[in-house]
DNA sequence: TTAATTACGGATATAAAATATCCGCATATA
DNA sequence: TATATGCGGATATTTTATATCCGTAATTAA
């Protein structure tokens, strides 16, 4: 099991915005081209946190997505589940039921005891991530990169918003 | 992002081996029956389980598979990566340094802060599967299934054993 | 000794999902 | 009016999941 890479390719974006001087829009073109990944593609994951409310697109020249909410206001889940959706990584199919030596009628009153635990689990790792917000993640990025390399980001980001 | 339906399998049939009576084998295809899945895939899960040390599996007439450790000894996680694998769900592919204002030296002295927090919130999916045992799943069959329905599954076992 | 049963590994087939590209449309800006 | 952009839909390609089949070796019972 494997997440999409429109999961990391999303977050590294939300990062991008979080850190955008307030109000500029920034066009998925220059998104694609600061990450090194398809532009037609990733453009696929930027709608999808468009459709989730996280980031708002703006077409014509000038155009481009920012942030909806401000960088407190949005967590990791919120861009994990904007992309890979709400559901359970666990599916129970009830198989259960297929049990030949069943009363006749005999019906569940319970989800399944092995059904539970892995959506306990399931929801232990969106806690996780719902406990994380793009502010959070601004102030690592500051400590782990140098001031003239973000400059330089800043500074090649900004010619282009 | 979703786990196999061999997750699904694999735990059934771990609960079921755990209540079977101590040494007894039951075959890949009673327990293909019993589930109502196909066995000559259930069998695949069978087989990375017995890699994985959690079954083991005997030849001939009367052969089957047991657990190879005491169900205390078993957890959910164990069973999970034996199906999907040790590797974390999320994977960094470094699209950090694709960046293409970064200074020609550059080298990344800590992983991503992306991928840490991604990391972070698998360990806390896995720890969840570490913290419950195919013994504490007896214990809540027992709760949720009547006495009477149990009684019927380990006859319509023990026959097949 | 023989026949039946079983796990195991490999090969193959089919279906579904992930990855990726392309196009036309409506809209906004200069 | 020309250009840049997000958006949605259609399509193609690759990878993974699902599933089946077969040969082999081992084990047991007749």
């Amino acid at each position: 099991m494997q997440l999409r890479n429109h999961v990391e390719w999303a977050l590294h974006c939300c990062a991008i915005l979080a850190g955008l001087p307030e109000g500029k829009f920034l066009p998925a073109k220059v998104l694609a081209e600061f990450h090194g990944v398809p532009k037609e593609y990733l453009a696929k994951a930027l709608q999808a946190l468009s459709l989730a409310g996280l980031v708002e697109g703006t077409l014509g020249p000038h155009g481009g997505y920012r942030l909806k909410r401000a960088p407190e206001k949005i967590t990791f889940l919120d861009v994990v589940e904007a992309v890979e959706g709400k559901a359970s990584t666990f599916v129970c199919t009830e198989i259960r039921g297929n049990n030949p030596c069943r009363e006749p009628g005999y019906c569940d009153t319970k989800p399944c005891g092995i059904a539970r635990v892995m959506w306990d689990a399931d929801r232990a790792w969106r806690e996780k991530l719902a406990s994380v917000r793009m502010s959070d993640l601004l102030v690592n990025l500051l400590q782990d990169v140098p001031a003239d390399q973000l400059a330089k980001n800043a500074e090649w980001l900004a010619e282009r918003s």
